[in-house]
DNA sequence: GACCAGGTCCTTG
DNA sequence: CAAGGACATGGT
């Protein structure tokens, strides 16, 4: 068994768990924000800040490159490093709109190029590229998180992200729906089983030998 | 009251 | 390059 196996059994197991999922189903601009926000910070935490920022009108990036940085902030407070990531926000928010403007500008660049762009962003790394990548803009990428790490160690495989993700991306083809599905699939499967407390039950850590 | 959360950047050795 | 620290609030 080598790793790629390893991935292909992973995978299997979350087929059979979940069903092809449907995950993070969001406006561009609001992924992208999320993106920013989730950083080292739980999901729900990052819905309460969105509510914020929809009722403060600021849940579009043109809204968020010419808003008050206080007002911005008092949105984003409950994630955490809310100085860090509104600065965050600004540069994400205005690197679009300098760059690209439109949806249709953003369109016709290759994946690849994107994602070498974006992640000149200061703020922006693999993880959050491939998140506005993969569910903003449903290009063809695999996102690599904390989640995707400890399920590969539990199933026997620790590699670098990068290794990690060709694997994945080799393993699941081009489809980009099943993209988007299986690294969700591997978030509700880590919130569920991979804790203290129901680790012994995990599947996943019988897969190998 | 520790300890961790869907990271990333900057500084040091 | 690897390791360590900073950023900060909210929930177990």
């Amino acid at each position: 068994m080598d790793e790629r196996d390893h991935i292909e059994s992973l995978i299997s197991v979350l087929n059979e768990t979940y069903g092809t999922i449907s995950w993070w189903d969001a406006p561009f601009d609001e992924v992208a924000i999320g993106a920013i926000l989730t950083q080292q910070t739980r999901w729900e935490n990052v819905e309460t800040a969105l509510n914020r920022l929809r009722s403060a009108g600021l849940n579009t990036l043109a809204a968020i490159a010419a808003a008050d940085p206080a007002d911005l902030e008092s949105c984003i407070r409950g994630t955490g490093f809310y100085r860090v990531k509104s600065a965050r926000l600004r540069r994400l928010a205005t690197f679009f709109l300098d760059q690209y403007g439109g949806m249709e500008e953003i369109d016709l660049i290759p994946t690849d190029l994107l994602r070498r762009s974006l992640l000149t962003v200061n703020g922006v790394g693999e993880e959050t590229a491939d998140s506005i990548l993969c569910y903003g803009l449903l290009r063809e990428t695999f996102v690599i998180d904390s989640y995707t790490r400890r399920i590969c160690t539990c199933a026997g495989v620790s590699l670098p992200a990068d290794r990690l993700r060709r694997i994945f991306l080799s393993a699941l083809g081009s489809n980009t729906h099943l993209l988007r599905s299986c690294h969700g699939q591997i978030v509700e499967y880590a919130k569920e089983y991979c804790n203290k407390k129901r680790c012994q039950e995990c599947r996943i850590r019988n897969l190998h030998e």
